[in-house]
DNA sequence: TCTTTATATGTTATATCATAACGTTAATCG
DNA sequence: CGATTAACGTTATGATATAACATATAAAGA
């Protein structure tokens, strides 16, 4: 649960994990792990970046496993709808899941240089957007929440 | 600063203000509120809804300012730059902004059956995302903050 | 005022992101 | 096995956005 993706981690161990979880899963709830999908999967856990659906594309491609957009869209479709990656609706792209089977409200920090996308929590409901949307009667269902700044790493290593 | 935009509200006086206050700004601040500018600005006041770039593009060219693309986006860009618009990413469009000239950290609440986007305020650097940017090292710059839900009206209206 | 400079606009072309529609293949189940 | 459903392949196109360069207009200074 802690948003530890800018500093160094065992990132094997991180990928095989959230893996080995992904297929529990997929296998308990029969869902078809397909290799298109796990594929795209491993890519998106391959860098905790956020990659665009085309650069997906690009390398499914290099493997022979697919050429055109739908292929792509539709894998990451499948890992959104299923809670194993996330749009990041700012940058048009995708991330890795860093929670999958938690059921969670996902946040986002995006380092503007690196490009780093680090996977936090929040609860839509509350503070103050929660009081604007009960004092207005509206019933948020879902709640986009990407920060958007400098991380620790690329304000330690230049200036800006 | 009210979140009042889903109930009705006296919205001549609502658009005739803003434009004013914003026109006051311009001239102050030495912004030339051009006559696409203007009107482009006049689109987005003209409801609480947001309206693609290409939706503004339409209007221009319908009323003979402009026909291409550029226009529209340079138009929109100088809006958002200088607050008195903001884009919705998830939606990838354009709302006036509703607290012109206040330095802010809008949020936005997001009917998805009425498409009405009301502005509320949030404060990034607080609650958990706060908190996990704080340990992390991360510096918040810009949030992107947008509810997705029912608004009042629609609630009522219908059933779901 | 005239010239210079900066800002805004017009236009062409193209990049980037995303999905509709339809046919084929493959897995699942009666 | 045959029917049904889910996934994939492919073509085509829609939707969003910007690069680049030419022209026009406004602002600032001589």
């Amino acid at each position: 649960m802690d948003p530890i993706g800018f500093s160094s981690h065992d990132h094997a161990g991180c990928i095989a994990g959230n893996l080995a979880q992904i297929e529990a899963h997929c296998k308990q709830a029969k869902l078809q792990l397909t290799p298109v999908r796990r594929r795209a999967l491993e890519m998106l856990l391959q860098d905790h970046r956020a990659l665009g659906a085309y650069d997906i594309l690009d390398r499914l491609r290099d493997e022979g496993l697919g050429s055109q957009p739908p292929v792509a869209y539709r894998a990451l479709d499948f890992l959104v709808k299923h809670g194993f990656a996330h749009k990041i609706e700012r940058l048009n792209a995708f991330v890795a899941c860093a929670h999958p089977g938690e059921d969670h409200a996902p946040a986002f920090l995006i380092c503007r240089k690196c490009e780093m996308v680090v996977e936090a929590q929040t609860e839509p409901a509350r503070g103050q957007l929660g009081s604007s949307a009960k004092l207005a009667g509206f019933v948020i269902e879902r709640a986009v929440v990407e920060a958007e700044g400098v991380c620790l790493n690329c304000i330690e290593g230049t200036s800006t």
